[in-house]
DNA sequence: AACTCGGGAGAACGACCGTTCTCCATGGTC
DNA sequence: GACCATGGAGAACGGTCGTTCTCCCGAGTT
């Protein structure tokens, strides 16, 4: 096993640990006896936990963006774009592995004690809020619709995480298409 | 100092340490030191971290939620009432040890691990929901709208909570008010 | 004055965890 | 075959933390 292969499942017990477990209650030991990477090898690629948990955020940031990307861009009309980023938000929370917003969850858990990880929290919601403005601005509609519906995304993230249920993404969406109309 | 008194000190210290820097941070010496009540007696209180978690986090929804009704309760405008739990908001968040709110942070660090702990957040986000239904429906607003002011309302507290600016705050009033006169 | 008892200070205990180290096997190179 | 680098398994180390225990003090009681 190469070092390229050993970082991605590496990364890929992360993912399913931190994601499903929070951060602090998952050991180096358990990534290991997950991944099958050696502790050694671990920590040749990832020199600290902390790191780890960036690159964690790291690749699941950009997997998330292009999934969302990709929702989008199955549609045309830029009305239309706007609105699928709620249809996006519902499939996630569907997802039977769902535990809600990593991000969120990990700025509950680390915000306070580690600034690296909060700085890897507000970037990652930075992206979102600017994609969001940039459909908002492709639609013609004006600058403060984004962060109206930005807030109620991420409404609809927290609750769906604390309650597990889907719906909160349909009323989101209500909302958005309200406001869509308002404007 | 009697048994009532001591409580009392041990939660000031909890929710000041839990809240400014989470409760995995915190060791149940820090809440000795802080409070000044003896570990003996901590334990006598609070037979368990986790209950000591608990306790500060009822007690701080008892005081959330009245401070919130307080604000509601200036006005008498039936639609003035409901804007105001953006007021609140908005007041609440620019407090200057405001870091989010208590129990979706705490939902991000427990909520994986502590079935108690997530059940208390459910309760306390289920009754602010239903507080806010009753304020619509005073305001013979359609129930539909209650459900689209809460995810407002929990993206800005997120959203606060990360960015740690007030205005959130501002952007979820204005949503609203352009929700109110949609519906 | 002796006794009791709740309580304080802080040591002690046991478990866990992030990180490093030891020892050994393996496979490539001369 | 000798040598070396690489990496695996897991022990070891140092620190932290939740929880309990020991020892002692002081106040109230008889």
């Amino acid at each position: 096993m190469d070092s390229a292969a050993a970082r991605e499942r590496a990364l890929d017990a992360a993912e399913e640990l931190f994601y499903g477990r929070g951060v602090q209650s998952v050991g180096m030991d358990d990534v290991r006896s997950t991944s099958g990477v050696s502790l050694k090898r671990l920590y040749q690629l990832f020199p600290s936990k902390e790191l780890l948990v960036e690159a964690y955020l790291e690749r699941r940031d950009t997997r998330w963006r292009e999934q969302l990307a990709a929702h989008v861009d199955r549609h045309e009309d830029p009305r239309r774009r706007v609105l699928a980023v709620f249809d996006r938000l519902e499939e996630w929370f569907a997802e039977p592995d769902f535990r809600g917003c990593a991000w969120i969850n990990a700025h509950g858990e680390l915000g306070a004690t580690s600034p690296r990880v909060a700085a890897r929290v507000r970037a990652h919601k930075q992206a979102f809020h600017a994609y969001l403005a940039r459909l908002v601005a492709d639609a013609g509609l004006p600058d403060t619709l984004a962060g109206q519906l930005y807030l109620l995304a991420e409404g609809a993230m927290v609750t769906a995480g604390i309650t597990r249920a889907t719906e909160p993404a349909a009323r989101a969406r209500e909302a958005a298409g309200l406001l869509l109309r308002a404007v």
